[in-house]
DNA sequence: CGTTGCGTTGATCTCTATCAAAAAAGGTGG
DNA sequence: CCACCTTTTTTGATAGAGATCAACGCAACG
């Protein structure tokens, strides 16, 4: 794989030239994982951050009580640990590969570097921030106001796609996974699930979730 | 007051030289507000974003319900609305002073210029995003795995300062603002501070939370 | 003083976690 | 393809945390 071309499928590098593309490739490496391989443990110091080329990953943290709770998921096109960049600190999480992943991998000192001399990168990274943050500021909207239920509705509907006729939204992680990602437990999210399905909301077809009932979907997720 | 010697103040803007500080100054220009007067609504187009010289705003959100939630609070020598530099779109969520505050406006565009001329900068905004965006994941992590004891210990904890012998920490907000800082209701905080009052950690002593057991506070903390 | 908003307390109810166990779905090696 | 083992998902029963509703004391303020 040639890695110019792949860095250009990424919205924050896609804007690049093709000059600055080749700079970066001169100090990029290509990393591979197996699933379930991990890419950083948290506390590790961070020298670089990475850009999915293929595959996904999960960043967690463990509890206490050794409970894990995934944080968020990044697939081919976005960025991991992007804020260890300008922090000189550690990596805040965990981060494992979900599937055999492939990720470039860009060390912070020669990025820096990089940025001084070509000031519009930092403002696409910078509107990458931007977005990541405003992200963030609705979860913890989302976790204090509102309940399992329409969190549940709610990723359904940011997840949705169109089947001839129908929407549908798949499932492409595990429904476990999917549960920490809600910030519950696999019990609650399958009682919950049920529940849409009793009222006639959706229903569900293997690995995905058909909408039967579009409106009240979107009520439930206000 | 003199806008290069306030901004001079910052973080952010500490290790400016004082040629970037002059530079800064000629588009900055300085608004004040009364107690509970609004900086700007959620949904309006984002032009400018702020840095707190004094007093402090509360940014919040508003439910479908019209029920109010404070995101976090921004004091002197904090930013407001960086976040919304980069992206051209609008401010996600309410600004309102909580005491006489004085900032200074700071437009998008000229800033955007501004780092494009000293990417230096970029990199410290970067860095103060990569903070924000830690603390963030943060307090996700704190609403999902630990309860309101626990998120109120963490909270006394990180406020704490030396009085005498004494460890101390001010309430600087109203308990209602403080619950829904917590993500609770001001009811259940009063719950929280009466059983952590019984249990002997801690003793209110008007606007001051008086630690009486560090340990097993820290404990609760987790 | 009456009014208004804040803080506290009590009773109750709802949601969600926990614990336990069965059912279903995936592997794996023969 | 099957028997076996592991992991995921579902279901049930129960307990606990926190929200809601209602009421009251209290201070600030016109």
């Amino acid at each position: 794989m040639n890695i110019p071309e792949t860095l250009n499928k990424s919205f924050l590098f896609g804007s690049f030239s093709s000059d600055q593309l080749r700079q970066l490739a001169e100090f990029t490496t290509v990393k591979k994982l197996k699933k379930d391989e991990r890419l950083f443990d948290e506390g590790e110091k961070a020298s670089a951050f990475y850009f999915v080329a293929s595959g996904s990953v999960k960043i967690y943290r463990i509890s206490s009580e050794g409970q894990e709770h995934t944080i968020e998921i990044q697939r081919d096109g976005d960025l991991v640990a992007e804020a260890a960049i300008f922090d000189k600190e550690t990596y805040p999480a965990f981060c494992q590969a979900m599937d055999e992943t492939v990720l470039l991998r860009i060390p912070k000192h020669d990025f820096i570097q990089m940025i001084e001399r070509h000031p519009r990168i930092a403002i696409e990274i910078m509107h990458g921030y931007s977005k990541r943050l405003r992200w963030f500021v609705r979860l913890v909207e989302d976790l204090t106001m509102h309940n399992i239920k329409s969190r549940l509705a709610r990723y359904i509907l940011n997840n949705l796609s169109r089947d001839s006729e129908r929407h549908i939204s798949k499932l492409s992680i595990s429904k476990k996974e999917l549960a920490s990602l809600l910030g519950t437990i696999p019990e609650t999210l399958s009682r919950t699930l049920k529940s849409l399905k009793k009222d006639g909301l959706i229903g569900e077809e293997g690995d995905y979730i058909v909408i039967q009932n579009l409106r009240r979907l979107r009520e439930v997720a206000e």
